[in-house]
DNA sequence: TTAAAGTTTCAATATTTATTGAAACTTATT
DNA sequence: AATAAGTTTCAATAAATATTGAAACTTTAA
């Protein structure tokens, strides 16, 4: 495969991923540009190689700087704006499970948390209700832990959890 | 709260997490709804419960079917087909995992696998895209084997895996 | 203080994804 | 073999999401 076919092809699959994994497309997609790029790029650069618009492109740049995993540089003499994205991947794995865990799982706990204890009564429908949402929050609670424990080992987290899950 | 808002409101939050947890949101409402449920439902039942049109409720459901967390039951003298969902969330977790590592991981690490074998060139954007490529595909390849192992250890695996973390 | 370079915003539009509903199909019953 | 009960399919439609592009805004420099 040529170099130019590898990278296109690249980016499609990077940025399916992305949308499947949490962050949209076109926002994987100019993350894996960034990431494969040797020098950081403008905005420019980044609408042309992708074929996307100027708002586009102003819109997802600023969603990855959101995420922390992309962030602008200014050069010396220069007046535009440059993005880099951050080049560990370890890190930017960790940064999208902590941020997910705030944006998705931390809220719908509050509101299992909160349904779980509505005024009980004594139909069978209410009482199969309790359990199941009881059990739901400490199953979403202890995930939300595990996802917490796992992220937190510094440098290498998956090969260290893969070690310790060995056991 | 009363009863009936509270399993509305839970219905809702089921299914908004559903949807970015990689199920869409009829069919994490729908599974939400089995499973709170002391008898398995018909069709209809589920149709009336969400608002939701035949046709909605019959794809939804056999896509519960494939993912393996509802099934068929027949009622002895009914015609009708009734559904339950499986009550074990631990297996409902894992078998999404599973499921999502078939249906989304396993297919971008073939095209990783495929591009960062690439016909090389000595330029140093090359030289940097084989690097990325290479690691990436090394963190992806990784981190399935992990989610592997974790959903793997057979009953209370989240348990299980926070405790082995602890150390 | 004006113009130029660059960035952001957002209403309009396009694309993607989910849902409906009615016809076609399947299976059981008389 | 005709009818009724139930299910599935899928083209049409609706809803949700993403993208564009041009105007408004910001910053720098002459």
């Amino acid at each position: 495969m040529e170099f130019k076919e590898a990278k296109d092809q690249f980016l499609q699959t990077w940025g399916a991923l992305g949308s499947q994994w949490g962050i949209n497309k076109t926002m994987a997609q100019i993350h894996a540009l960034l990431m494969i790029s040797p020098d950081s790029l403008s905005m420019e650069e980044v609408m042309e190689e992708l074929q996307i618009s100027r708002g586009n492109a102003s819109m997802n740049l600023r969603g990855l700087i959101d995420w922390g995993i992309v962030y602008k540089e200014y050069k010396p003499g220069e007046r535009k704006e440059y993005f880099k994205a951050d080049q560990d991947i370890d890190s930017l794995a960790r940064k999208i499970a902590i941020e997910r865990s705030k944006r998705e799982i931390k809220p719908a706990l509050r509101v299992l948390a909160d349904v779980k204890n509505f005024d009980d009564n004594p139909s069978n429908e209410a009482q199969k209700f309790k359990m199941k949402t009881e059990e739901l929050y400490e199953f979403v609670s202890k995930a939300d832990t595990m996802l917490g424990k796992i992220v937190n080992q510094k440098e290498n987290w998956i090969t260290k959890t893969i070690m310790k899950l060995m056991s």
